[in-house]
This record gives structure tokens, C-alpha cells and sequence, in this order.
DNA sequence: CGGATTGGTTAACGGCGGTTCACACCCGGG
DNA sequence: CCCGGGTGTGAACCGCCGTTAACCAATCCG
């Protein structure tokens, strides 16, 4: 069941093979999840969205629980690989690196607003065992950051830095709050830009 | 038991009589709903984190959602409040309005973490004329930002602007996510460079 | 004093929603 | 042609939880 060709999910993406059943259903929980929260979103409703009834839902996944459970730790894995990524084709220049990993990190934003608000939101409906894990690989990509803020900033301590690196997400995640309005490319200069101000402040 | 000004926080009470057994309630449920979300908390546990049953609950309260009702609406109106406070107290140089509305958020953020989780979490398990009213509240408090961001970007847009302003309070209310480490006044002076930077990016 | 008010309690009700069940298709291969 | 696995359906089950009901203790006040 681990899905080996797992690089190629992007939420709105609906070419190539058809999208299997499973992955429509994923994609469609994401978005209701992202828009109300993964416990007010019923089974019924995620398999409507689909054109299916409530329980057709369980053919492809043990419980909603187990859903969510995947989104989330594919979410982690995405931004985990693409971020290392992105760091290890900057060179070794942290400037670069920092260049890198936001632009990287405002693309995933604006493309996945679902998954964004589903992953901050929706972490503590997990069961233990699967929290631990989707943490794990957030705690192992904020590091990804951290490692590159520290080289920018020689004189700042481990917990500066993680903290600052939490505020870049907080800044480069807000998109999904401010719905709409402004076309994309001008909402990727603009966050990358304060973001690129904001990390190196 | 009612020891009072234990850890408390400098939360939710409008009229700062003592602690009813009310604020009692909407201070123990924004802490309860900060961690697991509204829909996951049940009367019973609200009750019982101020050592009573969940029907209790009903004598001061019209229903669990009036409770998140009230809880949102004076957040909202206190940033409201406040920001446009602060906007006029700081004279007519707009990077000193700057200046005071980070000062102020930051201040917010860092005193009340439960609150600003559950503003932006759970705005949606509101019914819609009250979720109507908190966001029309929210405008107007981002309004008061845009004014002011306006005069420091003249070339921009109020699109661009507000975008800012969405940006600015992701990278602020970031607190609760980055839990601890680092003490009060380093996050503090960290958030506050870091949103001032990118406000004027 | 004593009745009304206030703030509790326990028990029960009722709906919602996740999950299971028994059954019905469709379809590909022996 | 038929058999079996994958997929979907409607009905039923069941536990949880918000809410209400009925009853009780204390306190306030005329």
C-alpha cells in the first residue's frame, strides 16, 4: 500500500492516468476538510463529492481517520523531499539555499491551499501514533531551514532560528486566508519577497 | 479553588470583575478548543476543567456554540479595539502606525496563543450570521492595517496591501506553532523584526 | 423565617455520523 | 458460460454528545 510512484499527487493535478478512485477521494477530502474542518466533514460527503454514496468510501480506505492519516504523512513527505531537494541543487551558498527553499515553499502554498490548512489544522484528529510520525518529518523539514537561517545568521541560537522559521511558514501560509483577489505570479513575488526580507531581518 | 491569578491569561474578560464562574467557562473552553478544536471538546470537558458537570454548562450558556460565539466576537473586537487605538495614539507618521500595530499583535499573539488558534480555526463551525459578524469585524481591523501599510507602499494596490497584511499576521500568529524555547521578550523582539521587515519589504 | 433565585446534580432522550452487512453489478479469464 | 474479485448501494447498528428534564442545596431578602 505504500504507493510507489508517490511523487506525482499535487492536488490539482488530473492529467496523465486517469486518477484512480482512491486518489479522487483523497483529493476531493482535502478540499471539504480544508473548507470545514476534517470533523465536520461527513463520510456522505466526501463520497458525493466523488459521485458516490457514504460507505463506497470504506472499498478504499480502512476509515476516515485512515484518510486523513495518508493525506497528512504525504503532505510531510512531499515538503521533506522537496525541500532537502531544493537545498542540495542550490550549491553551497546559503543565500541561494534560502532563495531556494522559498520559492519552493511559497509554489507548494499556492498550488496546495487545502492541504495547507488541512495539515495545521486537522494534525490533532490523528491518532497518537500517526501524529508522532507526520511531526517527526515537519520537525526533520523545519530543520532543512534551520540549518540553512543559522548559516545566515552565525551569532543566532537553534531555538531562534526554529522559531524564525516557523514564522516564515506562518507568513508564506497565510494564503489561504487571503482568498482570491491577487493573480498568482503577483502572489509569489510578493510572499517570496517579504519572506526573503523577513528570514534575513 | 478559586485562588484566582494563578496562571491565567490575560484573556477574555470584558468587564474585569473577578473571574465569574462564566469567564471561568470561556477562558477554560478557549484553552480546551486551542487544543483540539471546538468540535472535539465535549461539554463534559469543559465542565470539568472548572470542576463541574457538563449540564452546568447550560446555566450560563445557551448552547456550546453560543459559547464559541461570544469567544470569537470579543477577540475580534478586541484587536479591533485595540489596533485602531493604537493606530491613533501613534500620531500621523505611519511608520511609527507600523510600529505600534506589530507592537500590539505581537503583544496579543504572545498573551493570549489559544485564542488566536481558535479565532482562525474554528471560524467555521460558527452558524453563518455569527460567523457574518466576526468576519465583518476581521475586515475591519485588517482595514485599519491596509490604511496604514498604504502610505508606507504608494505604488501599491489594496489587494497587494491586504495581501500584506494577511502575510503579516501568518508570520505573527505563528507563536502557538513554534510552542516554547524561546523566552517572552527574544520572541517578542524576533516576530516584531521579522513582521516589521516584511511589512516594508 | 420562608419563598424565590441561582447554580448544581444525575438520568434520559434524540439525532448525527462512522461503520458494518447483505446484496447487486460489471467484467475478465478459464 | 460461469466464477470470482473489485466496486457500489441501501438499510441497519451503535456509540457519542449536545441538550433537556426533574430534582436538590444554598443563598439572598422582604
Amino acid at each position: 500500500m505504500t504507493s510507489a510512484r508517490a511523487g506525482q499527487d499535487a492536488a490539482l493535478h488530473a492529467d496523465a492516468e486517469r486518477p484512480s478512485r482512491r486518489e479522487q477521494i483523497l483529493q476531493a477530502a482535502a478540499q471539504l476538510f480544508a473548507e470545514r474542518g476534517s470533523r465536520a466533514v461527513g463520510v456522505d460527503d466526501v463520497g458525493a463529492a466523488v459521485g458516490v454514496t457514504g460507505p463506497a468510501i470504506y472499498r478504499h480506505f480502512a476509515s476516515k481517520d485512515a484518510m486523513l492519516a495518508e493525506m497528512l504523512l504525504r503532505i510531510s513527505e512531499r515538503l521533506l523531499e522537496g525541500g532537502s531537494e531544493r537545498v542540495a541543487d542550490a550549491g553551497d551558498d546559503p543565500a541561494a539555499q534560502l532563495r531556494a527553499l522559498v520559492a519552493f515553499q511559497v509554489d507548494f502554498a499556492l498550488d496546495n491551499p487545502a492541504l495547507i490548512t488541512v495539515q495545521d489544522r486537522d494534525l490533532g484528529s490523528l491518532t497518537e501514533a500517526d501524529a508522532a510520525q507526520v511531526r517527526r518529518l515537519q520537525r526533520r523539514y523545519v530543520e532543512v531551514w534551520v540549518g540553512v537561517l543559522a548559516r545566515l545568521h552565525p551569532g543566532a541560537d537553534a531555538a531562534t532560528c526554529r522559531a524564525r522559521a516557523h514564522a516564515i511558514f506562518g507568513l508564506i501560509n497565510s494564503t489561504p486566508h487571503s482568498a482570491g483577489r491577487l493573480n498568482r505570479p503577483a502572489m509569489a513575488r510578493l510572499l517570496a519577497d517579504m519572506a526573503q526580507a523577513a528570514a534575513t531581518a
